[in-house]
DNA sequence: GAGTTAAACGGAGACAGTCCCCGGTTATCT
DNA sequence: AGATAACCGGGGACTGTCTCCGTTTAACTC
């Protein structure tokens, strides 16, 4: 899985120096920053740039594993605090937060929970859906989770809740509301 | 609210020519068809499109008001014909289809219900939201509809669910499923 | 530490899209 | 028919994408 051939220490030096200057450029100007640009701060070419990055999908990914990596493991460590039920409604609103909050994470996000996404996005796909996995699971195995719910409906339908949050002025104090109303259902509380 | 002064014969007539082929082009090419071509095809130069059309949103939504105030039709029609919270419920299935299907018609409809958006969109947006508001309370008098919601909420989850179809192969069948998931929460059923 | 070589660099340039400007045209009114 | 204000249209500046290929350089050998 690691590189066959360790880089040679230019690649490996331009390597990071894109990959820091594109974090920097997707969070000032979203995921439609200029790539050329991003070449230019980071004072290579743009050959360079296209190289080790054929496309804006695989930068953007290279950019975010971490945070997706964080967000898996962030689901590990709720399970522990939280019962099943609580826990995977806890994850799904930091996924939503980092969601609407990381610029440029939101395609990733989508495109990896996307039929015949990319080949190249699999690994993010496979790391969020697993960990959607554990928590629906556990939440079915306690009962407080519908049983025919697949994993992947869970994190379509959060991506959803992102999406109907963000339209809303801020965004981030909707996705709570948003996101108790899909678990709860929108008709009238029988309690 | 019409048009002060009649437009010269010829405005007008480069008026809906530029419509027709931009109708044409978003539909083909999405929302992000080539300006300079929809111009090109409508046999004018770009200066008359962009003279009568300012920015591509104004262009989009020129060419879609129809489609959004059919929509707003179909909110009556089918209030007609079902009681009121499978009304809503079919209502939003519909905005749901023509959300994913025709394209150029999301980011349109997302605009229309996002805080701050663009005073061109208010007719749209207007539109929307009174439709919606007619079968909402409708739904909540009747006591199937939780009374604490706001159309703009409804409006806000339909366009998440949208999205959240969007993302499965195919889109259009994950919606009713959805949709259903949203009305009756993610917790187990309990009749 | 000089020589060799394959890997990596980088920026010029072809191409596509957006948008504005302004000389020329034309509908409309008298 | 002539005056005039509205409208047309395409040339061109600008920005962004992406490729090609002559040049540079790290890494390895002796």
């Amino acid at each position: 899985m690691a590189q066959v051939k360790p880089m040679r220490a230019d690649a490996r030096r331009n390597y990071e120096r894109l990959l820091k200057s594109a974090a920097d450029a997707f969070a000032e100007h979203g995921e439609n920053a200029s790539l050329d640009d991003i070449a230019k701060r980071a004072g290579v070419g743009s050959g360079t740039l296209y190289r080790h990055f054929p496309t804006r999908q695989a930068l953007l990914e290279a950019v975010y594993v971490d945070a997706i990596e964080a967000l898996g493991d962030r689901a590990d460590a709720i399970a522990k605090e939280l019962p099943p039920g609580e826990a995977l409604q806890e994850w799904l609103y930091e996924v939503c937060v980092r969601t609407i909050e990381v610029r440029g994470l939101k395609a990733l996000l989508g495109a990896a929970v996307t039929d015949g996404s990319n080949a190249a996005l699999t690994a993010c796909g496979t790391h969020m859906k697993s960990a959607a996995a554990r928590l629906v699971e556990a939440a079915q195995r306690e009962g407080t989770l519908r049983g025919d719910l697949e994993p992947i409906d869970v994190l379509r339908l959060a991506h959803g809740v992102a999406s109907a949050a963000e339209l809303a002025n801020g965004g981030r104090p909707r996705i709570r509301r948003y996101l108790s109303l899909l678990t709860e259902g929108l008709r009238p509380a029988e309690d």
